[in-house]
DNA sequence: CGCTAATATTAACGTTTGGTAATACACTAG
DNA sequence: CTAGTGTATTACCAAACGTTAATATTAGCG
């Protein structure tokens, strides 16, 4: 089913109640500083839970419920390795987003300062 | 284990805690479907409390009260004309970011302007 | 003036969220 | 096996959130 009347113009933006749920949905999950934080840790790359830790700065406890509200949501993926965990984020559309939220919210230090 | 993985640190994304603050402010405050929605039918035009009530579907006051929120936040400005009350994205962060989330959740339907 | 439309505010209440502390689980080394 | 890391889970509690319903405010109009 397309959209249920024809002229809507703000149609033009998150069509549908299903893309409106999926995009909340990601927002609602990174919208906490300490997840934000996490997700700005792991970029691109992969790290493990202490390095996490260590660079977010709180409970080991803290952040694993974080990293898996993170995985549960299908934002993170993770590996294991011995008895470490490496989480990276697995969803390419929130990669695209930190890119992003990085250009509008630090545009003056951008890969550089 | 510090992985020196380059000197790269997670400075590079989000760099300072304000940063981080600011950010996930923002994104709280968009990541409600309601809310969401409410932007979406904004998008870069001015939109009455009515209009926005009829093109979201919810109670007059639950609407309100989420544009409450926004204005509060700094997110919506608005204008007064008679007894309507117009609103619009006044945070221009705010705006690309609603164009960002098209661009990552809808790719298929672009702007055709 | 009273009346109605448009919007905002408030109170109440259930739901969700987030943090702490304690504990459990998984894996490795010896 | 036992001890020791690294990570996940649980229980509990306080705080924040979101909805509904009722009420207040403001503006235009007869």
């Amino acid at each position: 089913m397309e959209t249920d009347s024809g002229s809507v113009d703000c149609e033009t933006l998150l069509a549908h109640a299903t893309d409106i749920e999926i995009a909340s949905r990601s927002l609602k999950a990174m919208s906490h500083p300490l997840r934000l934080k996490i997700l700005c840790t792991l970029g691109s790359r992969e790290v493990c839970v202490q390095g996490i830790v260590e660079n977010v700065g709180t409970s080991q406890s803290n952040i694993s419920q974080h990293l898996a509200i993170l995985r549960d949501k299908g934002i993170l993926s993770s590996r294991k390795d011995a008895n470490k965990v490496y989480y990276r984020i697995g969803d390419q559309r929130t990669l695209r987003l930190i890119g992003m939220m990085q250009e509008v919210f630090c545009p003056s230090r951008k890969l550089a300062d």
